[in-house]
DNA sequence: CGGGAGGTTGATCACCATCAACAACCGTGG
DNA sequence: CCACGGTTGTTGATGGTGATCAACCTCCCG
């Protein structure tokens, strides 16, 4: 296998140095963060002390390979957790994919509240599920379906067990911002960037999304037909 | 893409039926349950009142498409954890690989005991990180690296944080049993019946394993080669 | 002995990776 | 203002890995 030595981060922190990331406010319990758009918010084999909950914006949780390859485990959007561990060390890095504003709970504060807790818990079960999907679109679809798939999920409401189904009969469309380059969206995905990029034209050429003017504008004109597509397992 | 409309549970289940299947003991916290290999413990989309621990046996997580493909998401070994839920209802389908025992808790159940509940969130996080592992096996491995790391699985202490390396450095083998059959494998790791097999003889050829004269049976000659291959990331 | 399930191996093909060229976009600095 | 380099995205040509289709083998159990 012939592997490129790709430069994993291209975006150069644009505000404070890693090290001393935008401590901000003291709360009941947690502390607030911020990031800027490609900061680390941590390292896989750090200590890890912390859990982090997505207050706003959006971050990437990956594992990369010694000789550059990577997979991006998971998308976090807000409300989501990132920083579990094995053997006290997180298993993953985790980056900001846009400013973000994040909030990082110790586990001793964690192991105090019980309620704080159980809501993790909740939102720790919710993820592991998102993860069994991932393991289906990475395992056993094709690049088409699983970049249909991946659309899918930023349009809320939809392609879910209880899809409210369209607005309209004649009016299925949805405008969606992927924070994504097409690199990130194949590391995601299991593919290369250029397969993402041919994948993404052949969705344009069937009528069922068109690319807007600004990065990572995408318009999907028949949400139902790119959710058949996506072959969710939700729909009968 | 062609799908072959396959049978999907081969096994019969060969004890009781799945409806009344062995239930069998009361305990302090939850109800013991017996399987018999290839039974169903439950079934996606049905109502998740339960989260099963798994005492003795292997079980596997999976996922279907209505097109026969199949995804198994997590293989549970004893110790772990099957019944996660999204709105309510089980999100996979789990199956016994082997006999099995296991046993259930109600939702209510966990809800009163603190302890429970904690343990429980910890095995969570840990097989929360096995997926992330798995996400890249998938993602961004080829067939032959899949298997390896598939296989590395079964040998404990090994290739993980904190490997405790060879016994002797001249003497670096493993006797391990797999309860899988190819297909099982397969769809597992995201390939063929036929490439599983394929890559087990490239192991062979390489004198990395030998397959011993019971099914599932594999001797293990060079872990740390075979740990090589893997990449396992623990490695540097 | 026969049948079925599971496994191996071979031949061929398709999907996607790879390599490469080019287009579009953006902020910078002349 | 435009030239520029850098980054991101698109498209084309080609090849390799693994899927597909098929034959055959072994083992087990009736």
């Amino acid at each position: 296998m012939n592997i490129p030595l790709r430069v994993i981060s291209n975006k150069v922190p644009t505000g404070a140095p890693v090290s001393d990331a935008g401590e901000t406010k003291q709360r009941r319990a947690g502390t607030k963060l911020s990031f800027t758009s490609g900061n680390t918010v941590f390292l896989a084999g750090d200590p890890a002390d912390r859990i982090y909950e997505v207050l706003d914006g959006v971050l990437m949780v990956f594992k990369l390979l010694s000789d550059g390859r990577r997979q991006i485990a998971e998308i976090l959007p807000s409300g989501w957790l990132g920083g579990f561990a094995t053997e006290g060390h997180y298993d993953c890095s985790c980056e900001a994919l846009t400013n973000a504003a994040v909030i990082a709970y110790t586990r001793a504060e964690l192991d105090r509240s019980q309620l704080l807790s159980s809501r993790l818990q909740h939102q720790t079960e919710e993820q592991l599920c998102a993860l069994h999907e991932h393991t289906l679109n990475l395992g056993r679809k094709d690049a088409e379906e699983r970049l249909a798939t991946f659309l899918m999920r930023f349009i809320p409401g939809r392609g879910r067990l209880g899809c409210v189904g369209p607005k309209h009969p004649d009016d299925d469309d949805a405008r969606i911002h992927v924070p994504m380059s097409r690199a990130e969206m194949a590391d995601y995905l299991g593919l290369t960037l250029e397969t993402v990029s041919r994948m993404v034209t052949v969705l344009v050429r069937k009528g069922l999304v068109k690319v807007g003017p600004k990065q990572g504008e995408i318009y999907v004109n028949d949400v139902c037909k790119l959710c058949a597509i996506a072959k969710t397992g939700h729909n009968e």
